[in-house]
DNA sequence: GGGTGTTTGTCAGGGCTCTCAACAAATTAG
DNA sequence: CTAATTTGTTGAGAGCCCTGACAAACACCC
């Protein structure tokens, strides 16, 4: 059963309009060109289920628009007249992915392909400078890949600024808080030099999840994504959707009850992930210096892979505290995955051991194939390349979104 | 503007026809005749957007589908001519629900509305009897019932049974297994006696929360609802819709390590939640015969309401130990609210406040409102409720299923 | 009591989008 | 070179919603 307008089978929903109707099919018949290219019109129709006619003139649409582009007539071998390949446009609307990290900033263009066609990550000390100060150096940066980007053909469509820090649910391109950057309440049009071009932030961690799941296409559409930047933060990708929670909350891992009589953690409570897995907890564990200069991460895994014990004690307590936290995970969402990213999953070898000997001594009462658990595939990559797949991920949805130019 | 959200998976969508947004428009002016009744079609028209014109054509369907009825003009008083008004049919289209627990039967036929019209309830040992034996006193339970139904003018379009075991998410009419009645592996076309009649089987914990949130309007979109009958299960409503799970194990609740080194359960794993607060562990801590006879919440209920020290020290380290494993579940999925059914509903004077503070000591780093959590309004009603429902929305939701008779 | 204003429900005309059927175009096989 | 096959386009037709107009039914006012 198909559904015109939001896809939602709740209550909730307007009514549908034909103008729906061809905003769907377009999506359709570009989501068909851009999974399965080089595709002819004939392949489309019996792909999708709609007739040549009706493919043809979506892809008239289409190709109007700027979206898809056509190759000459390819010889197929096969006898009767040969299709005319059909692709998706890589000089056409693009989307601009922007971060900035704690030690870095960083800008990618990546084309409606999903293709990233122009990639920057500067190392920049970031953490307690103005917030002002930040965004103008971003947003310069910004323009300079706007300009190679567009030196490629690629027109920028939209902007989303990965933020290690908590964005609320409803829009305003409000940061609530990025407590490694030292930001409190940056509303990010308020220091933005050019309003035209103002990018909406989005939390990194649930960036990271998307792009795994967006990237490579085989990955399961329901799964949980850690990743340890900001604190411990899980993303919930739930039917290939990012899920937030009631308010924007969901997913704070790092506060999970882990043991409840532990020790004290800043949030007030005991026993918390944060305590057993965060950063502060496996340097102290390890014997390194709380503030240490530097790539920290970079600094556990040379230590680790030396076979330094108190390092490795320290992995090992912090990954059996995060499989007790996975535990909890798997028993109420039941996800395809688990998916470590950011800096665990340049641990992952150390970690894993432990994680997957709490999970399998732990979840017990269904199926659990210790493969589910595994690295994020695209490491620290993932949050830019998330921002960037943001927009185009928008447009393959809703190909009428951009006027008809 | 609008940041990642939900655009939901881009694949797994079909092409939209003429029939999916007459369809989808269906069941807009059905849904907004039903929540708003009575209304003429100007007002459903001013309400959801469509034209009268449009609205007249939709209601006309409705009403030769025996869906909607039209009462008489309704002098309201305000000049100009006065709408007709328009309601819901009451004698028509109706789910059936049927309910198999380990002391009753049940059910009942809810009518378009949602009304319950008819509603019974019998005692009846049900476990360890043979599963075909339960099947055909259902079936013939649910027979008369459909009988009396028939009398008032409802027809039955739909049945689902509920079930307190594991149905898996693939139709097929199968329970994989319940352990308190003794099943494994049911399949309930092998038993029922008429293959046109045979129900969909559902989990009770399941249809428990959805009755919760169907039944009464103003409900949260996405809560938890917690049950303890079969071991301890949630339900997560998300999105008005029931998430089950990439495999249909979400909410296992009741395996949630709450003390990793607590007692051992039947899972294997150590300090379950279910150790704690699962029936076996209540009853033991509080003092009570293992396999007490009857009804044992009343009887505890009883016990805690007469001031019985042991049982009130086993209903508030129950409540504690349920207040780590619901801070786990609200630190990841940030619900709306947090329901307690089942026998939880009817313990909850004693249980609620040991929960709600943990909850309030653990659950810090996010606005918290101790009013989220809340007992059922529904309490043992909600299941078998649930069942009958599941029917009425599904034609709600698509009105075109039930042929133009 | 009758006229006026207002609101409702319906009808005819038009536009949009898909389907169906037919056809020209382009290629392979023989 | 001819027949067969497949592709892409075109025109007719159907379904659905929108627009604008109109009769019907009521309250209000004189």
């Amino acid at each position: 059963m198909t559904v015109v307008g939001k896809v939602n089978g709740s209550a909730s929903i307007g009514p549908a309009s034909q103008q729906d109707m061809r905003r769907q099919n377009l999506a359709v018949v570009l989501g068909a060109v851009a999974a399965h290219s080089p595709l002819s019109r004939a392949d489309v129709s019996g792909r999708v289920g709609l007739t040549r006619a009706a493919v043809s003139s979506l892809v008239d649409e289409l190709i109007a628009r700027g979206m898809v582009t056509e190759a000459a007539a390819t010889a197929s071998g096969r006898p009767g007249r040969p299709g005319r390949a059909l692709a998706v446009n890589d000089a056409g609307p693009a989307g601009l992915g922007l971060e900035i990290g704690v030690g870095h900033l960083g800008a990618c263009v990546v084309d409606l392909r999903g293709e990233p066609r122009v990639w920057r990550r500067e190392e920049r000390a970031n953490a307690g400078r103005p917030a002002g100060e930040v965004l103008a150096e971003t947003a310069a940066l910004a323009a300079e890949v706007q300009a190679e980007a567009a030196a490629l053909g690629l027109r920028v469509e939209g902007r989303v600024l990965a933020v290690p820090g908590v964005v609320p649910n409803d829009p305003g391109g409000l940061v609530e808080r990025a407590p490694n950057l030292g930001w409190r309440g940056v509303r990010l049009a308020d220091h933005w030099p050019d309003a035209d071009t103002v990018p909406a932030p989005e939390n990194e961690a649930n960036l990271g999840a998307l792009a795994e799941y967006w990237s490579t296409g085989q990955h399961p559409e329901t799964f949980v994504h850690v990743s340890a930047e900001t604190g411990i933060g899980a993303a919930l990708v739930i039917d290939g959707g990012l899920f937030r929670g009631a308010r924007g909350f969901a997913g704070e891992l790092g506060h999970l009850p882990v043991h409840p009589d532990g020790p004290e953690c800043a949030c007030g409570a005991r026993g918390c992930l944060e305590q057993y897995a965060g950063e502060t907890a496996v340097l102290r564990e390890s014997g390194l210096a709380q503030h240490h200069p530097g790539d920290v991460v970079a600094l556990l895994a040379e230590r680790a892979g030396a076979g330094h014990a108190p390092t490795l004690a320290a992995l090992d307590r912090a990954g059996r505290a995060l499989g007790l936290a996975l535990t909890s995970a798997v028993d109420l969402m039941d996800p395809d995955a688990l998916v470590l990213g950011g800096a665990y999953a340049e641990l992952a070898d150390w970690l894993l051991p432990a994680v997957r000997t709490e999970l399998a001594a732990r979840v017990t009462v269904r199926p659990w194939a210790p493969e589910a658990l595994r690295p994020s595939a695209l490491g620290r990559r993932g949050p830019l390349l998330g921002a960037a797949l943001t927009t185009v991920r928008r447009i393959m949805a809703d190909p009428t979104l951009l006027p008809v130019g």
